[in-house]
DNA sequence: TCTGGGGTCCTAGGACCC
DNA sequence: TCTGGGGTCCTAGGACCC
């Protein structure tokens, strides 16, 4: 089974804020470089997308459209439930994001098989059962033989639908779609199908193996004939050991100043320690990456000698990295990474043969052992979930749009929006009607940051 | 005022080793 | 007296996914 929650974070937005329920509403980036996260299946009317500039979806959405910057405790929240609901069904649920996840139901993980007379009825019950435990959010799931099928299946009756595909009807279902539907046809392989007449996944049927490795190569190609016949062997896997670790951030202005992409690289490395040190792993290679105003993108690694956890040693081989970048024209996205993650840094013992050209005096700081102890972590979803600002909410200081209040007097609310030093707040919650609008002094002492509200709880 | 941020996987070429 | 062949590690770039 694959099981998808419908337009996620805007449903939460609708949930938590009722004057949005029926209305368009678009999550992501609200800075002029921002993109959509997620459209609310109003604002997909006006034609909004995901990945669409945040710019071009304001120019598509009429007046009252929100545009919101994500909550994403809220979303975590929500999405822990329904991922608790799946786990207490199956004990094999694979969970790719933070609103998907593959689940096994056959014996013995799982209770059901296509014998079963009512599998329709089976996966009603459990949406039923997330809607009412979420407080109305809606998902969509497809039933099918195989991982692909059933996300294929989960994309065929959304919102709220539920479409089962047997063993034995799988390539009358697949052979209809467009080859862009298989996941990993993305635009550019489905441009290069095209230019062979290549449209369906029939046509792509009909090509041969070694057609398709001489054109892909031996990796693609091959997945590309056996998807295309349906064939699709992978298990639900629960959880995999992260392989990198990244943080990168687009400016709202190019960025020329060479001191300034260092010290974002600074504050970039101090979190890509902390991250290593929460999971208990180190890291042997460092990659920068740095973006052009033309969106050319460059990357530079390096491996080291040594596995670290340390900031001012990954801080010092991004600088390193950085200098062979050509930044006199600006950039406007710089990014940090580290990858080669292993459990253990007991490398230190190398470093007198292998790292002598660091220099003995810089040795101490290049080890940076921060504690034995640690045993890593396999973290999956999690790892992207330690950044828990939302799109572009570095470039907002004050008060986000869509951010959670709390107000002495007034109670818990929502930022309306905010700027020239005045804050508007709308005072409602999941279990209240719509509420009222005031407007504040950015600097009132009596409004808060606040946790996202509780739809389980009765307003008091 | 086109095009986020966090990831995974693959390819190709070069260095190096046996 | 032209330069095999395989394996591994590393780097840069690109496609793709949510």
């Amino acid at each position: 089974m694959h099981l998808d929650l419908d337009a996620f974070f805007a449903a939460v937005e609708q949930r938590d804020k009722p004057s949005l329920r029926g209305r368009p509403v678009i999550v992501g980036g609200l800075g002029g470089r921002g993109v959509v996260a997620t459209a609310s299946y109003e604002a997909r009317r006006y034609g909004a997308r995901s990945a669409m500039p945040t710019i071009e979806a304001r120019r598509r959405c009429p007046a009252g459209t929100a545009f919101l910057s994500g909550r994403f405790t809220a979303y975590r929240a929500s999405s822990e439930v329904v991922m608790g609901l799946l786990r207490s069904r199956s004990a094999l649920v694979e969970q790719v994001s933070v609103d998907e996840a593959y689940v096994d139901l056959t014996p013995p993980a799982g209770p059901i098989g296509w014998e079963d007379p009512d599998l329709g009825g089976w996966c009603r019950d459990l949406l039923a059962e997330i809607t009412a435990e979420t407080g109305g959010l809606t998902a969509s799931v497809g039933l099918a033989p195989s991982k692909m099928m059933a996300k294929l299946a989960s994309e065929m009756d959304k919102p709220g639908g539920v479409t089962v595909v047997r063993p034995g009807e799988e390539l009358a279902v697949l052979h209809a779609l467009s080859v862009r539907a298989i996941p990993g046809i993305g635009p550019a392989t489905g441009a290069r199908l095209h230019g062979f007449g290549v449209d369906t996944v029939a046509d792509l049927a009909r090509m041969s193996e070694p057609d398709l490795v001489s054109i892909f190569g031996t990796a693609q190609g091959a997945a590309l004939h056996r998807l295309a016949q349906a064939e699709d062997d992978r298990p639900v896997v629960v959880e995999r050991e992260a392989k990198s670790i990244s943080n990168e951030e687009t400016f709202e202005k190019d960025v020329v100043d060479r001191a300034e992409l260092e010290s974002e690289l600074d504050r970039m490395a101090q979190g890509l320690a902390r991250r290593l040190e929460k999971a208990g792993v180190f890291a042997r290679t460092i990659t920068v990456k740095a973006r052009q105003h033309d969106f050319t993108t460059q990357t530079r690694s390096g491996t080291l000698p040594f596995a670290t956890g340390d900031a001012a040693v990954i801080l010092r081989e991004g600088r390193r990295l950085l200098g062979s970048v050509d930044v006199t024209s600006g950039l406007r996205l710089l990014g940090l990474g580290v990858a080669g993650l292993t459990a253990h840094a007991q490398e230190e013992l190398m470093l007198d043969t292998a790292y002598p050209s660091a220099g003995g005096a810089e040795l101490p700081d290049a080890v940076g052992v921060p504690d034995a102890g640690l045993v890593a972590e396999p973290r999956g979803a999690e790892a992207a979930a330690d950044d828990d600002r939302p799109v572009a909410g570095r470039l907002q200081p004050g008060w986000r749009t869509g951010q959670d209040v709390r107000h002495d007097e007034h109670g818990p609310g929502w930022v309306w929006g905010s700027g020239r030093g005045v804050v508007t707040v709308r005072f409602e919650g999941p279990r209240t009607p719509p509420g009222p609008v005031r407007s504040f002094r950015e600097d009132d002492p009596a409004l808060h940051q606040a946790d996202p509200p509780d739809w389980r709880e009765a307003p008091s």
